[in-house]
DNA sequence: GGAGTCAGTTAACGATGACTAACATTCGAG
DNA sequence: CTCGAATGTTAGTCATCGTTAACTGACTCC
């Protein structure tokens, strides 16, 4: 069989993420990830080959995730009309946060225990999806310059990547309602 | 001496709070700690009674000077002009997120590193931050749901924590005027 | 000038945790 | 039926780390 590797794999890097996500990466021991998929201990090792590496290749597929979603959404249907492109961006990201809370904490949060190498094509990946906000924003503020986009497009991912932290008191409807508006109005006035 | 010693308990807290926030509480030693303030390891026991006390320490500190600086703010001068008050809790919180990008970064991901008790008081306190937010959010907006204005205040705060990601393209002060007037326009919309 | 406290040192202990080794089981292919 | 690959298991190694113990120098106070 060549399905229930790969169930596995994606098994143990759901678990992974969601501990993670809850207890830090060096707060979650590769016996509790074990656990938490029902094997013990250095099963992992028959998927994955060390700690490090889980985490690598769930930071590289967030990353990978978001910038492709980016790249087809940002150049959607008419280039002339930003707005629209701005308001797919959004709803990706919103979709993404509400649906992923736990990847987007350990996105935020644990970047430095990646090695080097992987961190750094982490970095061009997350830095190739902001700079797709950049352009859609360049073209609704054209004169306002370069660094400021960038901030502020950083400043409204924090805004979005608050999901986690506001758990559950609206819907998911309520709450993409809500960023999408919040998200919008912030980058009306940054000009 | 009794200045020395306020001195060294301050400075550990200093080193320990840009140790954590670049590499996490789990990431770092109490090793590691002591060299950053030019001691070596369990010096650090003549000032703190544990690695956990030493970050309970820290997070009940920022907790408590945020919420009393919220309620300085929140009440200021007129009463009536609810406006004021919020931009008042605006400068502020970026004042203060600007001035000690680590600190926020601390608290933003070690509360479930404290113990259990400590962190209940931590989280009163966040909340009774959170509680002026709110309070002056409902008089801008009468008709919306305090649920909604809980998710909108945290939506805020991810944005304007979002400094210590975006660090150092722009001035310190076109940050704050940018960060003021974004999250000022995304509190607009949302009833 | 001794007594006591403060703040530091190095050495050791005990626990935890990542990773490896050696062995077991299942199961499809030839 | 048997071979071998895939996927587990348990036991053990080695490093790291939080914490404690025992000891030392400096400074204050009677």
């Amino acid at each position: 069989m060549k399905s229930p590797t790969r169930n596995r794999r994606a098994e143990i890097l759901d678990a992974a993420a969601a501990l993670f996500a809850a207890r830090g990466f060096h707060g979650v021991s590769i016996e509790d990830i074990g656990a938490a998929v029902g094997v013990s201990g250095p099963a992992l090792y028959r998927h994955f080959s060390g700690k490090e590496a889980l985490l690598t290749e769930m930071l590289l597929g967030i990353s990978e995730r978001l910038r492709e979603q980016g790249a087809r959404l940002a150049t959607t249907a008419d280039p002339d009309t930003a707005e629209a492109a701005l308001d797919a961006l959004l709803a990706g990201h919103i979709e993404f946060a509400l649906r992923h809370p736990a990847l987007i904490r350990v996105q935020e949060r644990e970047l430095d225990n990646v090695p080097e190498q992987a961190r750094r094509a982490i970095r061009r990946l997350q830095r190739l999806y902001a700079e797709e906000w950049v352009a859609v924003l360049a073209e609704l503020h054209p004169d306002c310059p370069q660094a400021r986009l960038r901030a502020a497009a950083h400043a409204v991912f924090g805004l979005l990547n608050s999901t986690p932290h506001s758990a559950g008191e609206l819907s998911p409807e309520a709450m993409a309602g809500l960023l999408h508006t919040m998200a919008r109005a912030a980058l009306c006035r940054i000009g």
